[in-house]
RNA sequence: CGCGGGGUGGAGCAGCCUGGUAGCUCGUCAGGCUCAUAACCUGAAGGUCGUAGGUUCAAAUCCUACCCCCGCAACCA
């Protein structure tokens, strides 16, 4: 049965170029879109570009050019960054796109008109506050702004206390709401963020929810937003502005019925937010869900966060002013987007930080895709075609009974990594949804090495334990051979439905080394991973001719 | 007592929730094979699982205390 899934990524900051973190959390929704794709599931993915505010404005005033032709620029790097990297979306999600800035108005003028008996908005007020700003940075500072000696350092230039009217939305009273969700979400075994280590740090973030959010800025000192359609004086705070992308982009949405549209509501229900975890608190784990609940959201209609880590360099974090940026667009000229999506999938464990290093890319890419799986396509090919002119051969049942137990059983020790495969990207969920075997899924490094490349290996053992070399020389020994090219290249043509999320291209380059053809899997559309099962080359297949698929990278002589 | 993550053979990690031979990749050493992209296969060396206690027949795994490293801490997306 087809099922749905609505995943988005953060939609990227347009004030500087894409780095490493960028094309991680692409392609990690990349990889889960088209995995489920694969199972055959309706897939809607959505990723786009944030490109408001205070940085975007000053950026643009820097260099002299209008905010919109500054974020245009800008945008254009990350569109060219996914086109190169394979990470195919449904649908692009701009801030300036007039579709979201109607929706953001909408939604801002409905809360506004949803008043209760004494006429005040339940969700939105108006009040003044003061704080220290800054004049030559034009923001208001924090206490985090503060230096050691507690006073705000020159970079801020002359700081004043200053008062300011702004919109208010109103957090605090939903803090104990936004509990129960938390707690209910858990219990149902359906955590509300995924790895569930980071549901104990919304929760304590949450317990501390004090104030409300404010939601504008005065035009005066910021002008590149949306206008408040009750306030002309005013622009939308970027976060109010931002998190709004996941519903105006969505199929479907309206925001004026006190219910979202049922259509919407079918892509919804399946909600997978893909983030960082710098913007879990307090914009995904707190505000998000608030506004959602605002707007007539049911609270089993509350999105599914899936937090990612960061790829740190040499243990710190990466940043502009340690110039330790690393760039994706580089990396994949010097070495393939599938390279860069192998390894950014293979070398970290989802949730958690990982260490980039192109060492560790260059060997992850020789030692499994080049060694490993490439070589044993181009070795399973070379025998096939040296010994049997590329045809394979079906056993007949006497023959089949001849072959030896570890022979025969090896279909099944495929079978059970291709299980295995699944339950490690899909999460083990038990009988009940309370069921402690249940795990948060997600685990691409671990399903490509215990799964997909570990039937490589398989195979790799295979050949050595049944030399075809030495059976193609005993024409007693013949049906053994074929036994034996028969497992391997349906083993290849297993592993490449597997790996065929992560890398697109190389799963379509076995396939046609493999001379398989959509046709042969029964259906005219695409692979599925139904299709992953044995026995889907049938007999007197005719195998392609070997070219290798994943040329060593060399590492240039130091 | 702010919050969270981490401390496992030379390097990087998994295992910890559900206690019971400490696993993977790389590196090192030895051997094998020749179908293959100098690849592949086998074996070996190398670990007091941060420290100290506790629970238990049994602890990397559960409990307590402590030490060290990293990140975050609400108008910065």
């Amino acid at each position: 049965m087809a099922e749905t899934l609505f995943i988005t990524t953060a939609i990227d900051y347009t004030n500087g170029a894409p780095h490493i973190g960028h094309a991680y959390e692409k392609i990690l929704a990349d990889v889960i879109a088209r995995y489920h794709r694969l199972k055959g599931d309706e897939v809607f993915f959505l990723t786009g570009v944030d490109q408001h505010g205070q940085k975007v404005q000053q950026s643009a005033e820097k260099q002299g050019i209008a905010p919109q032709q500054f974020v245009d620029q800008i945008t254009a790097k990350f569109v060219a960054l996914w086109e190169k990297l394979d990470v195919r979306y449904d649908a692009w999600a701009a801030t300036t796109d007039e579709r979201h800035k109607q929706c953001v108005r909408g939604i801002l003028q409905r809360l506004w008109d949803d008043k209760d008996e004494t006429g005040e908005s339940r969700w939105i007020y108006k009040a003044r506050q003061g704080g220290w700003y800054s004049v030559r940075q034009e923001q208001f500072l924090t206490d985090k702004e503060r230096g050691e000696d507690g006073e705000f350092g020159p970079e801020w230039g002359h700081v004043e206390f200053r008062e300011e009217e702004n919109y208010y939305f109103r957090l605090a009273n939903h803090r104990q709401w936004l509990l129960d969700l938390i707690e209910k979400r858990s219990a149902a075994g359906k955590p509300l963020v995924v790895p569930e280590f980071r549901v104990a740090e919304l929760r304590n973030a949450v317990e501390k929810l004090g104030g409300d959010l404010c939601i504008s800025r005065p035009k005066e000192r910021l002008s590149w937003g949306i206008e408040f359609p009750f306030d002309p004086e005013f622009v939308t705070y970027v976060w109010f502005d931002a998190l709004v992308n996941y519903i105006s982009f969505a199929p479907g949405y309206d925001p004026a019925p006190a219910r979202p549209p049922e259509p919407f509501l079918r892509w919804w229900r399946t909600a997978l937010h893909d983030i960082g975890k710098d913007i879990l608190i307090p914009a995904h784990g707190v505000y998000w869900p608030v506004m959602l609940k605002s707007l007539g959201f049911a609270d089993n209609e509350m999105p599914t966060l899936l937090v990612h880590g960061w790829w740190n360099n040499s243990g710190e974090k990466m940043s502009k002013s340690l110039g330790n940026i690393v760039d994706p667009d580089a990396l994949a000229d010097k070495y393939g987007a599938e390279a860069l999506r192998y390894y950014l999938m293979s070398d970290i464990s989802t949730g958690k930080d990982s260490d980039f290093s192109e060492e560790r890319l260059i060997q992850r890419y020789n030692t499994d895709l080049a060694n490993s799986l490439g070589n044993l396509l181009n070795r399973s090919l070379s025998m096939a075609s040296k010994y049997r002119e590329g045809t394979l051969m079906a056993l007949s049942q006497a023959d089949y009974a001849n072959l030896s137990e570890a022979d025969q059983s090896f279909p099944s020790h495929v079978g059970s990594k291709v299980a295995l495969f699944r339950s490690l990207i899909e999460g083990v969920a038990g009988s009940s949804p309370t069921d402690p075997q249940r795990s948060d899924g997600f685990q691409f490094h671990d399903a490509l090495s215990r799964g997909a490349l570990a039937i490589a290996s398989q195979c790799n053992e295979h050949v050595e334990l049944t030399a075809p070399w030495k059976l193609a020389k005993d024409p007693a020994q013949s049906f053994r051979l074929d036994a034996v090219l028969y497992h391997l290249a349906e083993s290849l043509r297993i592993i490449a439905i597997l790996i065929s999320p992560v890398l697109p291209k190389a799963a379509h380059g076995i396939f046609d080394q493999l001379n398989w053809k959509i046709e042969q899997s029964g259906h005219n559309s695409r692979f599925t991973l139904a299709d992953a099962a044995w026995g889907g080359l049938s007999d007197g297949h005719v195998l392609g001719k070997p070219v290798p698929l994943f040329p060593r990278i060399e590492i240039p002589a130091t």
